[in-house]
DNA sequence: ATGTCCAGCTCTGCTGGA
């Protein structure tokens, strides 16, 4: 079966119902993954998203930050909600999404934006950041299949990862250096993490790592499209037994200039499962 | 890099977070 997977963090669930909708019937992918909900589970608008046919859902939201949420038109199990970093600040769930004999977990994450000032000793959210990704470095080294196993899990992870890991997901490499996102300690997590079971970067199977990759843009630049100064902080990644599953990518840029846009964009994958 | 958006509270302006 085919199944697509896409993720998107839409900065206010119910501001955006709507965005969400059109953006549903669009591209009718099998699973949205949301992040920054900013919803107590009791306002979450079920209604839409079942109408829609994603009559599986896993919300885990609460008042005024963060928040994810999985909604689904294939069933899925195994809905765990993972407290991280000592909190329970909403930023980790996963599914067993039943797909043929062997399911594939998913999922979905809001790693810590960090703050301004990328020093742990004087920022706290920047040192949550680093703690959160050793944390889900560890956790998913944990899960690697033992050396000789015949093959891993199939496994996809999803979401606001906070870093632009590569010269070309952000606008210009040099002057971000000491920008919040791409300073060299967060990409050596990212990679520790990317690491962690070799996870493949899916949507740069297909764009080669020279070219501008972006799916997030400042609000405080007047025209994003004509500056283009943008970050790829927004990530699909699958675990080696679902390499060959890879069919298709898509970053739909042009939902930034959707009215009362969210500042990213949706990141879609394809599979062959 | 600059500087805009969101939620919450209450106060229809301000604050913190991104």
């Amino acid at each position: 079966m085919s199944l697509s997977i896409a993720t998107w963090n839409i900065n206010s669930v119910r501001l955006r119902i709507n965005n969400v909708k059109r953006y549903l019937r669009l591209r009718k992918p099998d699973v949205l993954c949301l992040q920054e909900t900013k919803c107590p589970d009791e306002f979450f608008p079920h209604k839409a998203f079942e109408g829609l046919g994603y009559t599986h859902r896993l919300v885990q939201g609460m008042k005024s930050y963060n928040g994810v949420a999985i909604l689904s038109k294939v069933p899925f199990t195994a809905k765990n909600i993972h407290h991280r970093c000592g909190k329970e600040d909403c930023r980790h769930i996963e599914v067993a999404l039943e797909t043929g004999a062997d399911p594939i977990l998913l999922d979905n994450l809001y790693i810590p934006a960090g703050g301004d000032i990328p020093d742990p000793a004087v920022n706290d959210k920047f040192a949550h950041k680093l703690d959160f990704y050793r944390e889900m470095a560890q956790w998913f080294a944990d899960r690697k299949p033992k050396a000789g196993a015949a093959k891993g899990q199939r496994r996809i992870a999803v979401g606001d990862l906070n870093v632009a890991p590569l010269e070309h997901d952000v606008w210009s490499h040099k002057q971000l250096l000491k920008i919040v996102s791409h300073t060299p300690v967060e990409v050596e997590l990212f990679g520790r993490l990317k690491a962690s079971i070799d996870w493949i970067d899916v949507p740069r199977r297909f764009v080669p790592e020279d070219k501008k990759l972006y799916s997030w843009w400042s609000y405080r630049n007047n025209d994003w499209s004509a500056s283009n100064r943008g970050r790829r902080l927004d990530h699909i990644l699958a675990s080696p037994a679902l390499s060959g599953a890879i069919r298709s990518h898509r970053i739909d840029v042009d939902l930034r200039d959707w009215k009362q846009a969210s500042d990213h964009v949706p990141v879609m994958a394809t599979f062959e499962v």
